[in-house]
DNA sequence: CTGAAAGCGCTTACAG
DNA sequence: CTGAAAGCGCTTACAG
């Protein structure tokens, strides 16, 4: 490993004026830097960061804790790899990496919290963790900066989609399509979720913009964020015997679980019933019929996290939270409601 | 900050002493290891990773390279947060951290390598990588342990799918079902992606094996790994005028593709078209028919690439290639080639 | 413009 | 069992 001292002893300078020559220091002669430079190159000398960042208290590390295994989440999380994506571009373009900070270091295990101290890590980014993990609370009352993506904690910043308009929205729009009756998928409520709890909010802040009554039989919570409850959502929402001619849900997956059981139950989409997801996950407009749904925009999403982060990192003032608009698909699971098929679904009679 | 020399004082013992009770030597006494650990605990101590990397020369990190934007990929590789998640787990079990390897450092460009030199990484993960890139180039003939996770370099420890096998495997699987002219839409042949060279040689080995002739009219490349190569492939296909009444897809995407094809030209699949995918993608069970496909071990690849490179971490020898079995996931695109519907397909004669 | 001195927080021989 | 000394590779005042 070539050294700083490697390169002052070639050229008979001092460690010190290689070190600023290195970080083209003002007060070093161009015509020295420029031989520091050269050998430098020659040598293949590289600095090495834990030198630097012991003494500079900078360690150009951003840490991210990302909880994979909690909310019965699938592997891939359809948010998680466009935000990181984006999130770590954009925190590369002002210098840092990012480290993904565990909980086990050799065969102790640290907190989120110590791990951060460990690494001495400039500022950290909490993704689609939950709102309860004491863990993360531990992070989040401590002294590093800090955002969280996807999910709102009290007094951190936070970036996510704007949940409650695009939820409104989906009611305006299916009522503006005739629906009268329209129930709700909602994300899981024993897990402390914010976007599953802002959704709901929506649905029924929309049912009473537009004046329609809020029937709690409408609504029924997906256990998970997965299709398997979308399934037994749908199902229970059947065996409910109430009328609905139309179903909002919290996620793409819990949509897909509903269009299961309605081909399995020939349930005509969108004749007899009008589908909206949210997400537009990759398969959205490859399912049968292609699924209306609202567009996360996780570039952004990361990118508005980078860009908060760096801000808090250097000190500026910042919005506590950041709503990121979401963008409406319409493709051909919604439809104006059809006299002929009305009767069809559900054995209820309010209507 | 709370360090080693805070505690020293604290307890009337040498910075030396409380290194050694911290780090559990032998040749500490059992109570001063005691009291140590509980002023430590106390004044919430954490150490310095940069402090003891620099002396110990061990950084428990491992890099990982990972180019998101190459081949065309969607943002969402199917594979890469599977293989990310499985890999970190492992490898947190043994004490290590992922780090991302980013190409800026400050307002510096550096090559992945220098970025490694200067974190001091005990190894490095390449993810997803294609196979004439100089920059991983350069990286994979230096001295840092290696592995490679879905792409094979030349003298690189490589973990990926079983590619030839299964691509034999559905070639087989279709001509049991009376299939003989079985077109195949491979990936993309302007990068050097290994999995795309060697689904195609399962492709030709699989119809050698069988005694079916190779005929070159039958393949047609995918620009890209996405739904609109695929589209195009088909279109292509269908415009050369042969005979063919299956294929087989190098990825679910390309397959995605093929069927959104033949929906908007009523070609009905399985009935008139046996269609097999590569991946096994979240939707492909409800793709409309389900797709059979081949189901990659995301998570045995992700483990075995982090035991992989452990070992090599650890000095000990390990296999160059290492091949993950693929589960052959036959749901409904297949089907016994059906005589009423052999003409329709191309308008050639070949059969 | 250049360099001697000190120090970041830890660990490793080695001496006692 | 404990500690004094030296050092990992760098940077930061400060002196010249």
């Amino acid at each position: 490993m070539v050294t700083i001292y490697d390169l002052a002893k070639k050229l008979g300078l001092s460690p010190p004026t290689i070190s600023k020559a290195l970080n083209d220091q003002p007060d070093i002669s161009e015509s020295t830097k420029e031989k520091v430079r050269k050998l430098a190159e020659e040598l293949g000398y590289t600095p090495n960061s834990s030198a630097r960042g012991l003494i500079t208290k900078k360690n150009w590390l951003i840490g991210m804790i990302y909880e994979e295994e909690h909310l019965g989440l699938d592997v891939e999380h359809p948010l998680f790899a466009g935000i990181m994506n984006s999130f770590k571009a954009r925190i590369e373009r002002a210098g840092y990496e990012l480290l993904i900070i565990s909980r086990v270091l050799g065969n102790k295990k640290l907190s989120y919290l110590e791990h951060c101290r460990y690494r001495q890590v400039d500022g950290i980014l909490i993704l689609n963790s939950t709102i309860d993990n004491p863990e993360v609370l531990h992070v989040i009352h401590s002294e590093f900066p800090i955002v969280s993506a996807n999910i709102v904690y009290p007094h951190v910043c936070t970036v996510t989609s704007d949940n409650k308009e695009p939820s409104m929205q989906a009611v305006r729009y299916l009522y503006s399509l005739g629906q009268r009756r329209i129930a709700f998928i909602a994300g899981p409520s024993e897990y402390s979720s914010s976007p599953a709890v802002e959704r709901l909010e929506g649905y029924i802040l929309g049912l009473h913009e537009i004046g329609l009554e809020y029937d709690p039989e409408l609504v029924v919570y997906g256990h998970h964020w997965n299709v398997e409850s979308g399934y037994n959502a749908m199902k229970d929402l059947q065996q409910r015997k109430i009328h609905y001619t139309a179903i909002y849900c919290a996620a793409d997956v819990l949509a897909l679980g509903v269009m299961k059981y309605c081909q399995e139950n020939d349930i005509h989409i969108p004749d007899e019933l009008s589908l909206i997801g949210f997400d537009d996950s990759q398969w959205a407009s490859y399912s049968h019929p292609p699924l209306t749904t609202f567009r996360q925009n996780r570039q952004v999403i990361g990118e508005l996290a980078a860009e908060t982060l760096l801000k808090k990192i250097n000190g500026e003032d910042v919005d506590e939270r950041i709503c990121v608009p979401v963008d409406f698909i319409e493709r051909q699971t919604c439809k104006k409601i059809d006299e002929f098929y009305l009767t069809r679904l559900g054995k209820g009679s309010t209507m």
